[in-house]
RNA sequence: GCCCGGGUGGUGGAAUGGCAGACACGAAGGUCUUAGAAGCCUUUGCCGAAAGGUGUGCGGGUUCGAGUCCCGCCCCGGGCACCA
């Protein structure tokens, strides 16, 4: 079985393991088992067109050393991978040369899928997946049916990045310095139609939820930043001449409410025109039209002056009664809160700020105890507030709630900065969405068809006067398939490219099937036929990668996205491990998903992936972040060839903590080679045979034997704790005391082996066999060690005096206090730092450390 | 500005409050060789001939004992940024 190599030849061997794993399909998972699952899955890749980059096989390796160290411990292990092969640089490749974007992605997954198999990794490939795959997409839309149903996906007027120039939508990352990308023409912010999903209806629980999972502590807080959740109350202000209409604000201070000098609404605030007055109006439009120009950037970036202009109307303020004027300005943002504050200028900075520039006055009502410079934004006691004066600012903020609530013009609320979330491209190379748009009366016929997944209230969206109501198709139509179309440029009005196929847009279309014919055909006969217009937006690259790991279970199911059984058997992944650069986006919107599955009863726990670990970055050898432009690039297939797979998985590893950010060096990696060449040396002998060191009986000595049961724990150890640097140096220090050893039994290396296989398994099935081992490495159990085997009889005890080291010493293992002050006296490196001192006082920690305070 | 990480030899890094620098790279010397490569042996934080001293970003503190715990700074990396 093994090869007949006489050196370590990686190039003949790492081939050779790799048809004999595919061949066996070692690496199969099984839905039905008695043994206790381990589900660890990669987050996985876009494939580029630039190929793997070496950032994907550092947390590769790391997931498949835990994947084959899990099977060896017994476990049924589920180790996927796919493709996440939507996006736009597809869709750019396609617009530049006019060939289909499926073509671009299937050579570029045939690429990822080339190298990804040459590092060896234990994936079960009978489970690949591709997000593009109508098969797979199928189910996209079918989630994205039960998120409709729900009410959660509604449709409304969204600004999005124009290019008039290019006469398309660009994405953010298109948009360079308010220009665009390619070309660099001026863009602006245009509103179009767009689908939006209901994620702040699950925002309480996204964040709350946080609590149940093993995730890092920064990714857990930069999602509870990004929810934002604040308590606060809302606060209804009288109109100074106006006693009908009341101007509603979020306070996260309702305690500093006497000192509300003034108001401020967004420039967009609905209020705005209907409240201004004649001589200010030119001033406000005037505003108001700058404001607009603004992009949210430029708004947020030019924070530094506060601007802002008068409205000419006042406010009464509910608790001191005092006209308070009412001004615009866009510090003040339409998307969070009601988009209308009440300014503190006392308490708040950005309040003083403003309040500053513009003269307004200024009242403390918070007294921070020393004499605190405004604004303050400490703790305090309450002044200048009324019946309210000295109670501290929690108390007082509940108080004047309370008051305000029993007259109606306050409650209590809470608020998120969590927006719902855009869920339309107007791209080509996305899921289309399984939707038609009809007339409220044809939306009426379809209703009565109780089999459609149909939102409590129709989905609608008005143009020149015309409202159209989205209905969903019939699940048995799915999956919708991307039509062919004459060009992937954008449609000119913002609308994706398949906006200008008419036919396929333009439909007679039966409610009942999903069937369709062009309107530029006759109408088929029957009452199910309406005239309909396909949605043309498609979904974003989030879609796809929302609920993947689901479909890994059960990849070839036909009736579902997943079977019961897979879902509950398999459960969600053990553990995921990716860049934590979707700490937020992509690892938010999953979790958004999966609990609307939750709660439709479709997945048996409410959160998707209960431990998470972001592997490092890689560096370039210059310390810089690896980039074509800096030619700092490491490409993994000049590795695999220079020095084999073996080499590159245990460099990768090796390179220090799997977390942290570390810098590539082509010289360490001679290091992690020289180990493996010297492994292979200890085993194979100059003549191609096993080395004759190699005994079949008798005994090791003693240190080595101890030395295998220490490395047999630190290695099992260190890969449940993902600590693979050391288990690696761990393993360096086996061989090089097996390299001093005169003689050693078959079984110690055997073992060693193994421990060696979840890192070099190619390296180690081909020793192993060589060794007569029987079938693959990784079928043969985790080595165990024994702990009674760990202890030795003597130990190593240092001395100290005065807390400064001194001299170490063998002692047996129950030298007792007494017995190690005796030593340390007669010790030629101690004594003479007692001598004509008094022993204060002994520290004794038994097999460890004798310190003697002097003097 | 706020919230997270992090700062240890020439380099990557290791160290349940108990010998700082494991393991590796690099370097120096030696061995083998006609020569080189590879291998093997030795040395390698800094100062010092040695004894010894000193040393984990800086300054304090707790402790018999601090890289590790506490307080205050400095620097680097990441995230957020007018969120009322």
């Amino acid at each position: 079985m093994a090869t007949k190599c006489t050196d370590y030849n990686f190039h003949e061997i790492e081939p050779h393991w790799q048809s004999f794993w595919e061949q066996n399909r070692v690496f199969r998972a099984d839905n039905t088992s008695a043994r206790p699952k381990y589900y660890v899955l990669d987050m996985f890749p876009y494939p580029s067109g630039a190929g793997l980059h070496i950032g994907h096989p550092e947390g590769y390796t790391a997931t498949d050393i835990l994947a084959r160290y899990k099977r060896a411990r017994g476990c049924n292990v589920l180790h996927p991978i796919g493709w996440d092969a939507f996006g736009l640089p597809a869709e750019q490749h396609a617009v530049k040369t006019g060939t289909h974007p499926a073509a671009n992605t299937r050579n570029n997954i045939t690429n990822f899928r080339r190298q990804i198999k040459a590092l060896g990794f234990s994936y079960d490939w009978d489970r690949e997946i591709d997000t593009t795959d109508p098969k797979y997409y199928r189910w996209t839309q079918w989630i994205f049916l039960q998120l409709f149903r729900r009410g959660l996906a509604y449709v409304d007027e969204r600004p999005v990045w124009w290019c008039p120039e290019l006469r398309t939508v660009l994405a953010n990352e298109e948009v360079v310095d308010g220009k665009s990308e390619v070309g660099g023409f001026p863009v602006e912010r245009r509103n179009l139609r767009q689908w939006v999903l209901r994620i702040t209806a699950y925002a309480e629980r996204l964040l709350e939820d946080l609590k149940e999972v093993d995730w890092p502590e920064s990714t857990k807080r930069m999602q509870e930043a990004w929810i934002g959740r604040s308590e606060g109350a809302e606060i209804e202000f009288e109109l100074d001449g106006r006693p009908r209409d009341r101007l509603r604000v979020f306070t996260t201070r309702p305690d500093t409410l006497f000192g509300c000098t003034y108001m401020v609404l967004a420039p967009e605030h609905p209020l705005v025109d209907s409240l201004v007055t004649a001589d200010q109006r030119a001033a406000v439009e005037a505003y108001r039209k700058t404001a607009a120009a603004k992009s949210d950037l430029e708004r947020t970036d030019l924070a530094k002056d506060k601007s802002g202009v008068f409205s000419g109307a006042h406010a009464i303020n509910p608790v001191t009664g005092l006209r308070v004027p009412i001004w615009i300005a866009d510090y003040v943002l339409m998307g969070y809160g009601t988009g209308a504050i009440m300014a503190v200028p006392g308490h708040d900075e950005r309040d003083y700020e403003f309040a500053q520039r513009f003269s307004l006055p200024i009242v403390p009502v918070i007294d921070g105890g020393a004499g605190q410079p405004l604004p303050y934004t400490g703790d305090g006691r309450l002044i200048n507030s009324g019946s309210f004066n000295g109670l501290s600012v929690r108390d007082g903020a509940a108080g004047i709630v309370r008051e305000l609530s029993a007259l109606g013009v306050a409650r209590a609320t809470v608020n998120y900065k969590l927006r719902d979330w855009l869920f339309s491209r107007q791209r080509y190379w996305g899921e289309p969405f399984p939707i038609v748009w009809v007339s409220p009366e044809d939306y009426a016929v379809a209703q009565r068809q109780a089999s459609l997944p149909l939102p409590p209230s129709p989905v609608t969206f008005s143009q020149e006067g015309t409202t159209y109501c989205a209905l969903p198709l019939p699940e048995s139509a799915l999956p919708l398939e991307l039509p062919p179309v004459q060009s992937y440029l954008p449609s000119g009005t913002g609308e994706s490219p398949l906006a200008n196929e008419k036919a396929w847009v333009e439909i007679w279309y039966n409610h009942a099937t999903g069937a369709a014919v062009p309107a530029d055909q006759p109408r088929p006969p029957g009452s199910e036929w309406l005239r309909a217009r396909r949605e043309t937006n498609t979904m974003p690259q989030w879609a796809g990668s929302c609920w993947y790991y689901l479909r890994f279970l059960d990849p070839h199911n036909q009736a579902a996205f997943a079977s019961p059984e897979a879902l509950r058997y398999w459960a969600s992944p053990d553990l995921y491990v990716g860049g934590a650069e979707h700490a937020v986006l992509h690892l938010l919107y999953a979790r958004f998903w999966h609990k609307v599955l939750f709660d439709q009863g479709l997945v048996p726990q409410p959160e998707p992936f209960r431990k998470l670990f972001h592997q490092g970055i890689i560096l370039g050898e210059d310390g810089e972040k690896m980039s074509k432009s800096r030619g700092n690039v490491v490409n993994p297939d000049a590795i695999i060839q220079s020095h084999g797979t073996d080499t590159l998985r245990l460099y990768l590893m090796f390179l220090g903590p799997l977390e942290a950010m570390k810098p590539w060096n082509p010289r360490g990696i001679e290091g992690v080679h020289r180990f493996l060449q010297r492994v292979w040396r200890e085993v194979i002998g100059p003549d191609g045979n096993l080395h004759p060191k190699i005994v079949s009986a008798g005994a090791d000595a003693p240190e080595l034997s101890r030395l295998l049961h220490e490395t047999v724990k630190k290695v099992g150890e260190d890969i449940e704790g993902l600590r693979f640097n050391t288990a690696i140096s761990q393993m360096m220090i086996f061989s090089n005391a097996l390299q001093k050893a005169s003689t050693v039994r078959r079984e110690t290396v055997s073992q060693f082996l193994q421990l060696l296989a979840p890192f070099a398994p190619h390296l180690a099935e081909e020793l192993w066999a060589r060794l007569g081992g029987q079938g693959s490495v990784m079928l043969a159990p985790w080595p165990t060690y024994d702990a009674s085997a760990l202890a030795a009889s003597e130990v190593k005890l240092v001395f100290q005096v005065n807390g400064k080291y001194r001299a170490d010493q063998l002692v047996p293992i129950d030298t007792t206090e007494e017995q190690a002050v005796a030593i340390a006296r007669g010790h030629p490196r101690v004594a003479p730092h007692l001598t004509g001192k008094t022993i204060r006082r002994t520290i004794f920690v038994p097999v460890k450390i004798l310190n003697l305070v002097v003097e």
